[in-house]
RNA sequence: GGCGGCGUAGCUCAGUUGGUCAGAGCAUGCGGCUCAUAUCCGCAGUGUCGUAGGUUCGACUCCUACCGCCGCCA
């Protein structure tokens, strides 16, 4: 159906490392990169992630480590890329605002808006939080002038500076949100960005002059400012795609699927729709906003203190322990406590006893009454196999039309819930059917033929169905069942052949016995 | 101050339009199997469905108030 889509994660400011929370976003994304990929027409893909690398607090970051703010972008920006690539994040372009292609294009539309009579110039005064770099109105502060968010004294200001319109779109805005269902989803984001058209919106200040800040892209119009760091950002969701010309953009755009968390819901439900309104452009298709991940109750952050590495648990359990966890554990959309004790739960109980443990137990039976070989046809058993296989081989037949059905949604948790179900099937299976006990007697090799391979045809079909989720485990499955990647996707019955040689088994996930870190 | 939302078994949560809706998974206990990573299968629970009222033949599911937690806007 959609021939085209594309995918963004936010573009990861680069002051710091990733933590957890990044990688959250990033294998939300890719997860549903992936299943789209699968899709017909799914291999026109692409998919946007990358580093924010301007503005004031990167450049002070750098400093803090005497690095001049490109040294210091590069450093981040590597880490965050090298930490995706190791989580297998399948992104198409790996955006840096810094690069120049990026920045030829954010100043083509800052000329354009500025043409086109949407960014105006005035003298501005007021109270500024260096840490949002954003100017407050008195109401908004707490008692003494301090920022709500850092609960740091504001500076007063007085500049002057370029503004895009923002109160000219709102009721465009408005009147898309409202005529679009799913345009903000979950449904929850969308009525709390509806409310932000209630009041006329005050115009954004797009720019810093650059005798207080330098580091950013240069107005076209005027050499003496760079534009604001956020005004700069949106466009990497763009800049580097293959084609920018306004034909191929007015085709990517409706095409476009944001990934943000949502304490960016208003920059992107307000200001980045009528950014491209006033160039022009048609708005992305679909914001879809996700929570918080918090650690002990409160939100990851690098002040609290509790921020987690992802990559330090992708090391020692693997990404795809990580990629299973974060989609597993928490409903997208809503906030979710992470502990390193639950993720050695969900990999004792689901990874270690019911996948892996699956998977050994049908290789090893295989091996051993077969030496690996595919006795049968799946799915077309002739003989009696207990009560298990009926209620199993629909739970397979059923289960790609599930998954597609529930990422969809964006419900990757439900998702994986499902493919479990079919792995509790199996194991149901097999206790129903016994291939163990009757392997002793020679006259029913026939009938455990029969049983092995719907379970080797079953895991291949689970095996296939998890390569949006967990890629690395995917591929180590299919290579156990030793098939190509045709016959991976094939339906169910229609993969494995007669005659066809599986691997013995490997442990996939062996168990964790500490019992806490 | 205005407007969301949330509060269901020890834990994490499902519960569509009110009438097997009181559930799942994990953890716990007991029993069974042995192909498998001491894995798997079966059985057993516990719950005043935040509190107090109301509507109804009947409410976890609707209404009101309150308590607690959180979010957004101001």
């Amino acid at each position: 159906m959609a021939d085209r889509i594309h995918i963004t994660t936010a573009i990861h400011y680069s002051n710091g490392p990733p933590h957890l929370g990044h990688a959250y976003e990033d294998i939300a994304a890719d997860a549903y990169a992936r299943h789209l990929r699968r899709k017909p027409g799914g291999s026109k893909l692409t998919f946007v992630t990358g580093t924010d690398e301007h503005g004031q607090k990167n450049r002070d970051a750098a400093a803090k480590e005497n690095l001049d703010p490109k040294a210091f972008a590069d450093k981040i920006s590597a880490i965050f890329r090298t930490a995706f690539d190791r989580l297998e994040i399948s992104y198409t372009n790996f955006v840096r605002t810094t690069d120049p292609a990026h920045e030829a294009f954010v100043q083509k539309m800052l000329a354009r808006t500025f043409e086109r009579g949407d960014i105006y110039f005035r003298d501005y005064e007021g109270l500024y939080c260096v840490g949002c770099e954003r100017f407050y109105t008195d109401k908004e502060l707490l008692p003494g002038n301090i920022c709500p968010e850092h609960n740091q004294p504001v500076e007063f200001l007085k500049e002057s500076n370029y503004f895009l319109k923002l109160e000219k779109y709102r009721a465009a805005i408005r009147a898309h949100l409202e005529s679009t269902p799913g345009f903000i989803r979950p449904e929850r984001y969308r009525n709390e960005a509806l409310r932000m058209f209630d009041e006329p919106l005050a115009d954004l200040c797009i720019s810093r002059p650059k005798a207080r800040l330098d580091w950013g892209i240069e107005l076209p119009f005027d050499d003496k400012f760079v534009t604001y760091v956020w005004y700069d950002a949106f466009w990497a969701y763009l800049s580097e795609l293959p084609d920018t010309s306004d034909a191929a953009l007015a085709e990517v755009l409706p095409a476009t699927e944001h990934f943000i968390g949502k304490d960016i819901l208003k920059t992107h439900a307000v200001y980045w729709p009528a950014m491209l309104m006033a160039v022009g452009l048609p708005l992305y298709r679909r914001l879809n906003v996700h929570g918080y991940l918090t650690t002990g109750g409160s939100r990851m952050s690098k002040s609290s203190g509790n921020v987690v590495d992802p990559m330090e648990l992708a090391e020692h359990l693997g990404p795809d322990v990580l990629r299973y966890f974060v989609l597993r554990e928490f409903g997208y959309g809503l906030d979710g406590d992470f502990s390193e004790a639950r993720v050695i739960e969900r990999y004792n109980a689901d990874l270690a006893n019911d996948l892996g443990n699956l998977t050994s137990r049908v290789l090893a039976m295989t091996a051993r009454y077969f030496n690996g070989e595919i006795q049968a046809q799946p799915g077309t058993h002739q003989s009696e196999h207990g009560p298990g296989v009926d209620y199993y081989c629909q739970q397979v037949r059923a289960l790609s039309d599930r998954i597609e059905q529930l990422i969809d949604a964006l419900e990757f948790n439900r998702a994986l819930e499902a493919i479990w179900q079919v792995l509790d099937a199996a194991n149901k299976y097999i206790v129903a059917a016994a291939p163990f006990t009757l392997a002793k007697d020679p006259a029913n090799l026939p009938r455990v033929g029969e049983i092995l391979v719907n379970l080797c045809e079953g895991l291949r079909v689970i095996a296939d169905s998890l390569e949006a989720f967990m890629p690395a485990t995917s591929r180590k499955i299919l290579d156990l069942l030793n098939v190509d990647q045709t016959t991976a996707h094939a339906p169910f019955g229609e993969g494995l052949k007669r005659g066809h040689r599986v691997k013995p088994p490997v442990p996939l996930f062996p168990r964790i016995e500490k019992p806490n870190a």
